[in-house]
DNA sequence: GTCTATATTTCGATAGAC
DNA sequence: GTCTATCGAAATATAGAC
């Protein structure tokens, strides 16, 4: 029951479908999306649309799953952005990476709509848990895990320290973007380095040269 | 525009109708929330439903802003819970009811409706933020600005301090119960003792017994 | 103020031609 | 495979009696 198994004739079309199910149903939400606007923002009819898709449940399925797959190849990317640095310089970079990821306006909009119809369709939420911050947090673990034998952390539970740093980093930052009602973009780098300082007052090697 | 004059004509059965609507728009949604379960479950006609209020939008937009307030007063509540400990007990405390308050379905249907729909109805995530997180962080800095006065904290920004402490607190706790899948309760002391520790490595202040 | 019964609209889904 | 045209259900909102 795949993005692909729902799809029930792959074409061109299917493709157009897609994509402008992606595009409102992200805008506007599973409710206030009608297979008439649908139909419209894909330029076909919706005849065509229930040619390749059983009903606009299984449409709506089949884009959240599609996304999600997406979204683990952006989340994956900037794996490697902390390569040779400091511990601190290394944070932030990591860091500014996360909140651009979590603040990018596709990324919001997948993310209230899973949450929003995470009742209607409860596996949605584990797909998406599972795709970006799991994605996330197994990629920041493997740098502290790294850091952790080069000497540069103390000795800890690596994956509990990478939920904390992102915690930090994340604040109310995702909770304010959910909403509707984002901070100031100024306070973004200010926050990272006082989330940096945290981390490291608790998990630096106390004998490194500060 | 309140929840007051939203409401045409004050009474009993409007009393009724507005909490129906609490129960239903907050376990189902707006979307997936008609108006004959909400008359039904009201014990009401639809039309005393509509001699009260102009709309389902009009309702939704009063239950909500209602909820939001009654919000404030359970948050602000446990304010002292925090009185004449030592720093860590304290903040363990603090802890506990926080992700208590978090985990409330209450809370959790109220904030997963507010931002399914707070494209459709903007303004309800900012009365929301104001309400609930605002009130704990308050209540929080509060708390953390009395200890620093006490000399159990190093010289801080207290209000950072206390964003940083509820976002350990916070983990990804907050984004698994809106998706849908809660992780196990018996993981959430250790991560209150973990987020407490961190804590204290960074703002506890240094020349306290240990 | 409240009800029963009904009007009206919206929207998901389909039939049938090409 | 795709379209036009349409059906039928469901849901919002109202009319009119009491």
């Amino acid at each position: 029951m795949d993005a692909v198994s729902a799809c029930k004739n792959p074409s061109k079309k299917a493709e157009q479908v897609l994509d402008a199910a992606r595009r409102l149903f992200v805008e506007r939400g599973f409710g206030a999306t009608n297979m008439d606007a649908l139909a419209a923002a894909a330029g076909v009819s919706k005849a065509t649309i229930y040619a390749h898709y059983d009903s606009k449940e299984a449409l709506f399925a089949a884009t959240a799953r599609r996304e999600c797959r997406r979204l683990v190849v952006r989340m994956a990317i900037g794996e490697d952005v902390a390569e040779h640095r400091a511990l601190d310089t290394a944070l932030t970079h990591i860091g500014r990476a996360f909140l651009d990821a979590l603040m990018s306006p596709e990324i919001v909009g997948l993310l209230r709509m899973v949450i929003a119809e995470s009742t209607r369709f409860p596996e949605l939420g584990q797909i998406y848990y599972d795709s970006a911050p799991g994605q996330t947090l197994t990629s920041v673990t493997c740098y502290l895990e790294r850091a952790r034998r080069e000497g540069l952390l103390i000795d800890c539970d690596t994956r509990r320290a990478a939920e904390q740093f992102l915690s930090l980093l994340r604040g109310d930052l995702h909770l304010r973007i959910l909403l509707g009602h984002p901070p100031p973009r100024a306070e973004r780098d200010p926050a990272i380095d006082e989330a940096v300082a945290t981390f490291v007052a608790r998990y630096g090697a106390r004998a490194s040269a500060s």
